[in-house]
DNA sequence: CCCTGATTCGC
DNA sequence: GCGAATCAGG
């Protein structure tokens, strides 16, 4: 496989879409991760977090003078991925302690709305939340609150008088399509992000001979248009690349 | 183990 | 330019 104009195109979208390298290769078809990877830095696009290279080293005066000038990473449009590395004052992390939260009783259903997804940057400002009394609490089954270790509440609180019975889908999918409910017949288009509480698949009744309605067979197979007139890609399958 | 992206280096 | 091999973190 050679990389035409289209599949080099493909591979840029993909990977500005926050499409990881095995998805692409996997879309693209005959090259492997590695070549998409390789591809993908040869083409300039770069500026992904890397597992491996998380680490924002704060000057290396020793011999550790990098000689790569740091390609700028182009005008990458938005990069979905909160990247804001300061690089710069690095304080002490906040030892924080023990993070512990008093856990109040977990209500057994999920919100009614789907959550909105979160900001690009879940937390930017750190919140102090300092919780002037450190205590360790979690939670048991049933929801009864386990004691910490310097908590010395005396008798252990009654057993807790309901019993424990199986998690049931809550009313807000009940109705809907979930992934037991696929079959040949139905459109299998994911309908929200997986994992979260309302996430289901569209249910109507396919396009014969494809695997999703025709509404979403035409979401999920477009005509490839001449170049010059093409419209922005559609949205992509659970929404495009999650937010984190 | 699996995954990820980065880098190297022979072709 | 290409991509397998390798590295290294999650």
């Amino acid at each position: 496989m050679s990389w035409t104009d289209e599949r080099i195109e493909k591979l840029t979208k993909m990977w500005e879409g926050g499409a990881t390298a095995s998805q692409i290769a996997e879309e693209l078809g005959g090259v492997s991760r590695n070549a998409v990877i390789g591809k993908a830095h040869r083409l300039g696009l770069k500026a992904r977090p890397s597992p491996v290279k998380a680490n924002d080293k704060s000057e290396a005066p020793a011999a550790a003078a990098a000689p790569k000038p740091a390609k700028p990473a182009a005008p990458v449009a938005a990069t979905p991925v909160a990247e804001a590395r300061p690089a710069a004052p690095k304080p002490a992390p906040a030892p924080a302690p023990v993070e512990a939260r008093a856990a109040p009783v977990a209500p057994p259903r999920p919100a009614p709305a789907a959550p909105p997804p979160p900001p690009a940057s879940a937390a930017p400002a750190a919140e102090p939340a300092a919780a002037p009394t450190p205590r360790v609490v979690s939670v048991g089954p049933g929801g009864f609150l386990r004691q910490g270790p310097g908590d010395q509440q005396a008798p252990i609180p009654p057993a807790p008088p309901r019993r424990l019975v199986p998690a049931r889908p809550s009313p807000e999918i009940a109705d809907k399509t979930s992934l037991l409910d696929l079959n040949d017949r139905i459109c299998r288009w994911p309908m929200g992000h997986p994992g979260e509480p309302d996430f289901h698949f569209c249910g109507e009744k396919v396009n014969p001979g494809f695997p999703y309605c025709v509404e979403h067979c035409g979401r999920a197979f477009q005509a490839q248009l001449p170049r010059g007139h093409r419209r922005p890609p559609p949205p992509m399958p659970f929404g495009g690349p999650r937010v984190r």
